[in-house]
DNA sequence: GGCTCTTTCGTTTTT
DNA sequence: CGAAAGAGCC
């Protein structure tokens, strides 16, 4: 087995795969086929008998990760991997409670709330505190609450450092209490209880850290401070536990969401990792690519360090293209897909990519007009639908009736009568007595009270009705039951929902199948080691979840596809951010503009532009054959046609792997100096870029934006571009006053737009 | 209770 | 500009 099972490892791999029972970073660059490692590692632990599968731990970040590892440990392994501990981070937590919901304090139907049902959440919190929404603006309060539990923080912990933040804190303390009451969890509490409970349970603790003698953590520069925090009492650093921690620095671009890079640097230190493993071979990309993403890259100073390189050849050339207009640029883009569509490349394997959403539209109207089939990654996944979400209310008030997020969701939808006042006097109720609006209802007295309690007779009914019944069927009938059915039939636009609600039936028939959630899905029994001192047999192997609970916690941890739309052959939108751990034959990465990429808003921040330059190096190093790059002097950006520089990110790439397909300028507003036609004919010498192509029905592209003139004869134009001797290329955004008091608003790379007095400033037009 | 008008706001978002 | 949420009206 092992021969085959090594065969085809470069060296760094098999090092990384055939370590020994210590820890280790390996420093796995873009496409260095580090999934393959981490499951070939398990593999060959589990085939030299090092460690049972009950001992080894994986995490990742996503599902769609752990999925892919289960997946191919299944076709290596021959263990039931289902109850191996692979999972992500939430996931294994998830697992976790279940197992010792008790010691956690959580009732033991708990469920999870989504972001939305916690803003939610925070909201109901926030009004029964009689606050202002304006100032206490709950999806902002949810988002403070949220990182003060991912730094460990529970209200407690908390030094408000003014009057604002005392409030927040109020807020805090009393949305825990509310949760609390409620027995629901939101995604930092999965891992915060589980944190505080093997810190603060010295058995479970030494029972768990026995247990997993290897832990592997994928994406490792992607955890936060309570992940880390997490991770050394899973696997204590300097024992006899090893851990390999996987990641790439340079691929390090959610920062913003809590992400601490320096993990890496803390992980060397505090498990005393002996060498660093670097897997530098590239699978993925031809030459010019890497070129370009390692010369990038090296403008920032804060790596760990890595070169990445290939076998293959150079490859193509990058391409790059200033379009006059974000308009043209998307009809570039389009020609050039159709170009590559032609010559062979099925639409799937391009790939457009975008700093941010609103970006996708111009590009979407293109590619809509010309017919070219797409589909656009982002917006609301399946289990985030209305609809759905409006189902699986029903769905978790029959596992815990409590669940008041649940019920003011569905207790007037569709509408039976129960208005706002109702609401509000079962809630004062709830209040006065400090329970859940389910056991509230009989306070209510009146024509509100009848109605709630028909509500509440209505949720017992289907929790009667479904005893004893299969998934599907418990769906299905609440579908029909709750009277969801019956409102989208009786709208007239209501065809989708209906259809999205078949779908989650569908979901709901196939779960039991392919999960194979019930009775085998439980843990592996207590490991060869057995039970913790103190702890009874059984410890690991958990309550069995209803298939119900079950298919509720995979709604809630596994939100589903984006969009669904599959099959067809289409070409791929979608973010950088989306894009990463995918690649492509062809990318496009478009809008290479200072102020859009890198971000203006992302560089207010800490370390904002290094992250937004790991954002291009992720970008760049999703293509295999060919990278685009295109820019547009002109966009349309909140209803107003902005100026923008190239990005700098283009001016740190390597000259000799670009191709210029417009000419390279001074800067973006010395296109408008340049006959239209031009840039088009010298489109790299290629013979369809001037002409019309047949198969596009994208009108014609409009005249270039007239240059406004302004009143006065300083020579400068709105959106021309300038030279200033400190402040570098900038463009010219507006022009005010006349003679000597005539000022210029100029947006600046590097240092911003500046309002600059005409008659002071040395501005030379380029 | 549900529709329409008005206001507001605009980076990325694995769970 | 265009989406989304809230206010106000029927």
């Amino acid at each position: 087995m092992n021969s085959t099972l090594l065969d085809h490892l470069n060296p760094e791999q098999l090092a990384a795969v055939t370590l020994g029972d210590e820890s280790a970073l390996i420093l796995a660059g873009a496409g260095s086929g580090k999934t393959r490692v981490l499951t070939t590692r398990i593999a060959w632990l589990l085939s030299q008998g090092r460690v049972g599968p009950g001992g080894v731990m994986a995490v990742t970040f996503t599902n769609k990760a752990a999925k892919e590892m289960l997946t191919r440990l299944a076709a290596m392994l021959p263990y039931n991997v289902r109850g191996m501990w692979i999972g992500t981070f939430h996931g294994l937590c998830h697992r976790f409670l279940r197992s010792h919901w008790k010691a956690a304090g959580l009732p033991q139907g708990f469920q999870i709330l989504d972001v939305s049902d916690s803003v939610a959440a925070v909201k109901r919190v926030i009004k029964a505190m009689n606050l202002d929404e304006e100032r206490y603006v709950p999806k902002a309060v949810a988002h403070f609450i949220a990182h003060a539990k991912e730094r460990a923080e529970r209200p407690g912990d908390i030094d408000p450092r003014d009057a604002q933040e005392r409030v927040l804190v109020e807020i805090y303390a009393a949305y825990e209490a509310q949760c609390q009451r409620e027995g629901v969890v939101d995604f930092a509490e999965l891992m915060l209880r589980t944190y505080e409970l093997m810190r603060d349970d010295a058995a479970l603790r030494s029972h768990y850290q026995q247990r997993f003698r290897h832990v592997l953590v994928d994406e490792f520069q992607d955890t936060n401070t309570l992940q880390y925090a997490w991770l050394k009492l899973f696997a204590a650093p300097r024992s006899s536990q090893a851990v390999m921690a996987v990641g790439d620095d340079d691929q390090s671009i959610y920062a913003f969401r809590g992400a601490v890079v320096a993990n890496m640097h803390a992980f060397e230190r505090d498990y005393g990792v002996r060498q660093l493993i670097k897997l530098e071979e590239n699978y993925r990309s031809c030459g010019h690519i890497l070129d370009a993403a390692n010369h990038l890259i090296g403008h920032n100073e804060r790596r760990l360090g890595k070169t990445l390189r290939t076998a293959a050849g150079q490859g193509e050339m990058l391409r790059v293209f200033e379009a006059p207009s974000d308009f043209e640029e998307a009809r570039w883009v389009l020609e050039e897909a159709h170009a590559q569509h032609r010559a062979g490349t099925p639409r799937a394997q391009l790939a457009v990519l975008y700093r941010s959403n609103a970006q996708s539209r111009v590009i979407e109207s293109a590619l809509f007009n010309a017919g070219v089939p797409y589909r656009v990654y982002g917006g609301l996944r399946f289990f985030e639908r209305a609809e759905i979400k409006h189902a699986l209310a029903y769905l978790r008030l029959l596992e815990n009736p409590n669940d008041d997020t649940s019920f003011l969701r569905v207790v007037n939808f569709p509408a039976r009568a129960i208005g706002a006042r109702s609401v509000e006097a079962l809630q004062d109720a709830a209040r006065a007595s400090g329970r859940s609006l389910w056991q509230s209802v009989s306070a209510v007295t009146g024509r509100a009270g009848a109605a709630l309690a028909g509500f509440v007779k209505l949720v017992e009914d289907l929790r009667a009705a479904t005893e004893g019944q299969t998934l599907k069927q418990i769906v299905e009938c609440v579908v029909e039951g709750s009277g969801l059915a019956a409102h989208y039939r009786s709208d007239k636009d209501g065809s989708e929902r209906l259809e999205n609600l078949d779908e989650l039936i569908t979901a709901a028939e196939s779960f039991v199948t392919q999960e194979g959630f019930g009775r085998d899905a439980v843990a592996l029994p207590v490991d060869e080691l057995g039970p913790g001192p103190g702890l009874t047999p059984d410890l690991e192997t958990g309550e069995i979840m209803s298939p119900l609970a079950a298919f509720l916690t995979h709604a809630s941890l596994e939100a589903g596809e984006h969009q669904a739309q599959a099959g067809q052959d289409a070409v791929q939108l979608m973010t950088i951010h989306a894009a990463k751990g995918l690649e492509f034959d062809v990318v496009f990465l478009t809008g290479l503009e200072e102020g859009l990429f890198p971000n203006d808003r992302a560089l207010e921040d800490h370390d904002g532009l290094e992250e937004e330059r790991r954002l291009m190096y992720v970008a760049i190093t999703r293509a295999r054959k060919q990278l685009m790059l295109s820019l547009a002097q002109t966009r349309m950006l909140h209803g107003q046609t902005r100026y923008h520089l190239r990005s700098r990110f283009l001016d740190e790439l390597p000259e000799a792997s670009l191709k210029w397909l417009s000419p390279k300028q001074g800067g973006f507003g010395s296109g408008f100096q340049q006959p239209y036609a031009s840039a088009w004919q010298r489109g790299g010498g290629s013979a369809r870029a001037a002409q019309q192509p047949a198969w596009s029905h994208a009108a014609p592209p409009p005249p270039p934006p007239p240059p406004r003139k302004t009143e006065h004869d300083s020579g400068l134009r709105v959106g021309q571009a300038v030279f200033h001797n400190k402040f570098g290329e900038g463009a010219v955004l507006a022009i005010e006053g006349q003679g000597a008091d005539a000022r210029a608003h100029i947006q600046f790379g590097r240092h911003g737009s500046k309002w600059l007095a005409l008659a002071v400033a040395k501005l030379t037009p380029i």
